[in-house]
DNA sequence: TGTGAAAAACCAAATAC
DNA sequence: GTATTTGGTTTTTCACA
């Protein structure tokens, strides 16, 4: 991770789609440095992921209540199943973030989560427009 | 937006780098399509941006209890400062997600918004790696 | 990093819906 | 009339030295 790192990640931050091409350009190397650079910030988990903001889908916070004594299993399963995962510090209560196109594939989420095991409550909130 | 299009946007949201083509022989259709539809929906605004997500800045999410009386107007302030902000539907409790680079840069942001007129209490959430 | 082949993106005209 | 395909050109990607 040096300074040339960051400028790649800040022009990726604002168009992913960017061609490695034009970024070469941008910061004067070769095209095959930025290839190789970003395979490297993937391959190491600094990018997770290449994605899109939309303004259609639902956004969804669930908060979900745990039972203290199935806590650890039960926010194993929670990490397999959702990458964006929030939790107080110390505490057994999580929330995920959620992405989806309507309302009903949301609430369907939510429901497959109150169905875990260990899942003793959960709260929705939704994003405002 | 037809079923093709939302189908174009679900595999832009897990890889925006994705190519038309690639995009195109999965939906069996040409890559010039592909091309005009993803332009038809950045130039609609449907989609914002392609971009990012990486690990290296600290996320949170900060529950915001309201005081009902100045509630509205707490809310209008919130909205005014933040764009990802999630509300119980029907209560007047909302969260705001905050991405900083840094843990003090996300304890100062928390700061402000404890500071604001109208909020009784906050509780953050960070999400985990 | 530089080179050349393969792939993808792009453009304009023709066609289909 | 709008959307899609087709064919030809430019640009980018990718592997290898």
């Amino acid at each position: 991770m040096d300074e040339t790192d960051y400028k790649i990640i800040d022009f990726l931050r604002e168009d992913s789609r960017e061609t490695n091409m034009e970024i070469a350009r941008k910061l004067n190397v070769s095209e095959g440095t930025i290839r190789k650079r970003i395979m490297n910030l993937v391959n190491s988990g600094i990018i997770r992921k290449f994605t899109i903001e939309t303004s259609l889908s639902i956004e969804g916070i669930v908060l979900i209540e745990l039972d203290s004594r199935q806590a650890s299993n039960t926010l194993k399963t929670l990490k397999s199943l959702y990458s964006d995962i929030y939790e107080f510090s110390g505490s057994i209560d999580v929330a995920v973030r959620i992405s989806k196109n309507t309302i009903e594939e949301l609430n369907m989420e939510v429901d497959k989560i109150r169905d875990l095991k260990g899942v003793v409550n959960t709260d929705t909130m939704v994003r405002l427009k």
